[in-house]
DNA sequence: TTGTAGGCGTTATCAT
DNA sequence: ATGATAACGCCTACAA
């Protein structure tokens, strides 16, 4: 089995008794060649099973069109759809995806980012890993002006591009819809502080309780780390277990709320009436849970697509100044029956 | 904002006054270079930033490190987690991940294909879109002894790994656990019939039915081409319609059989003993979802581990072959309380 | 309109 | 133990 070796343009160039430099140009399509010349071209290199090589051509023109992602882990809802709309949109520009998981972990952040950069691609998205607080090993981007995209979990301070939702007026508006359902004592369900996302959601929770006149008590705040379905129930059996406990809980997330529902049903709480509930994602099953979970919509596939739009419209650009740009999306709240307490018909 | 040049060995060669070819070993250990040299190597690389440039590498060993990946959506519970399990153990072995994702659509994939083979990827890991019939724009990897990998959805017949799960015997087992529980009349929801991981179910499920002496009833063999959700919903819906409905449903997939599960509930049918259920991939749904979920597991992470480790072996090893090489993963019966009529105690 | 030539950063080969 | 050099495939000034 001899592995055939590539077709190059100096093998067309040699068939055609032309240049290699003609048969690069006419290739693209460049404008200095003749259509007649062109089409040749094109039909010999389609005859000879040519095929660009890109690799050559990156070290050639220092650019590659590969975008890095490196997230904490792709199997997760909002991140398989974050990674689909970045490649959806990287492949309509004609550009490839890289993808790297760092698993949450700082170190192997680090690592990647290292990896990243040694495949000289022309732009990153990152969403940090949990463990993250320094983002000092993105520096070399912005001093390469390689086009650097914080997604969703993104760092406090960092002169580059950021693209987001308001996690604070998200968690204001989810804790502002419980207490419209008439809620008076709401438990929050949260993640790591050192992350913001959490610390403005519970911002925005804490201060819809104020706003409202209602007490911000802190045995209803409940710290859940990575707020998985099980952190979800075991949090809800302690504050089910309170001498006071809540009738309504805004999770920071879906998965501890499908936790949080499930250990009410089986306890026999009534949702929504005793105890109504919001999750945040609108991951797949909150619309398939019965009752069907409340949440903050979180748009994932347009935050993908809205990231590869910055790396791509950046590298158009001649601007080569650091930016800071931070893009807010939508977010909305999705009542469903776990917190509609006006229309109980179920 | 000037683009700072990178360090290359050649700036590090001229710091210390040593050959170009002296810091390429040293940076890499070579054994014929003294130990005090790789010192001072690797802490002056270090030092001025070096970053080793893959690409270059790349090009002028032939040989990339990147394995190309080529899916039909990322955003899929089991497509996920394949993608996870396959980055994972590339990085592992120091090699990237480049994803792709076809939609389904045939002409994508063709296009997508050529993409990574001008990528020059190192191995090709696919699973193919639902259209696709012919796969002929495979054979170019084929030929060029670039290791590739069909998984979970695989062609019939092609000369190359595949890795997948015996869909027959998974089949084969689904529907007699149905059997087991008493039913009688067992209706399928299959998937497009010219991908066989569908065609392989269907067969399993007849093959059992006729085993135990129940009749194959075409009427209850619903084709639901994508098995999403609102199809699980739409056929359950004409199923129950049905002069004699099925005791018991055995759904090609998790998402069309919570769309059966979500019917059945609304129609007031008990579950399982009215009508009893099982899907198929244990995504997670099937153990959130009221009452959960009997499935067959479908073990996607480690199905992604072991197509990134056919190729990372296949390029390490030196033999050339054309190698057909079939790797069954297992599956097993999960049980849960939409099928489990024996411990009838919730 | 086409050709010439040099270089992108690395590594393998063949010296020294 | 280290050096010099060519080559990987492509692109782009510059020249013709």
């Amino acid at each position: 089995m001899e592995d055939n070796k590539d077709v190059t343009i100096y093998d067309i160039a040699e068939k055609l008794n032309l240049a290699t430099s003609t048969i690069s140009r006419a290739l693209k399509d460049h404008p200095t060649i003749s259509d007649k010349t062109i089409k040749k071209v094109k039909k010999v290199a389609e005859e000879m099973g040519y095929r660009p090589n890109t690799l050559a051509a990156g070290l050639r023109g220092n650019n590659t069109k590969i975008i890095g992602v490196l997230v904490s882990r792709i199997n997760r809802p909002f991140v398989s759809s974050l990674i689909s709309g970045i490649e959806e949109t990287a492949q309509k520009a004609g550009y490839s995806v890289m993808i790297t998981q760092s698993h949450d972990s700082y170190t192997d952040e680090v690592n990647l980012a290292e990896a990243l950069y040694s495949s000289r691609v022309c732009g990153i998205i990152c969403s940090l890993a949990m463990e993250t607080k320094d983002v000092s090993h993105f520096q070399k981007f912005i001093d390469k002006n390689i086009p650097l995209v914080f997604v969703d979990r993104v760092p406090r301070e960092f002169e580059t591009y950021r693209v987001m939702i308001d996690n604070y007026s998200a968690g204001y508006k989810a804790t502002k819809h419980l207490i419209e359902q008439g809620c008076k004592r709401i438990a929050h369900l949260t993640g790591s502080q050192h992350r913001n996302t959490y610390s403005e959601r519970k911002r925005g929770y804490t201060d819809a309780l104020i706003e409202f006149n209602l007490p911000v008590d802190e045995e209803l705040i409940v710290d859940c780390t990575y707020l998985t379905f099980e952190e979800g129930e075991k949090a809800s059996n302690y504050l089910f277990d309170l001498a006071s406990p809540p009738d309504g809980i805004f999770s920071a997330n879906d998965s501890a709320a499908v936790g949080v529902i499930q250990c009410a049903k089986k306890r026999g709480l009534k949702i929504p009436q005793d105890i109504a509930i919001i999750g945040f994602n609108d991951d797949p099953i909150a619309s398939i849970i019965d009752p069907g979970l409340s949440t903050i919509t979180h748009p994932s596939v347009k935050m993908g697509q809205t990231s590869a739009k910055k790396i791509i419209s950046h590298l158009k650009s001649s601007k080569k100044d650091n930016i800071t740009e931070i893009t807010f999306l939508n977010t909305e709240v999705v009542v469903r029956e776990s917190s509609n307490r006006h229309s109980i018909e179920k």
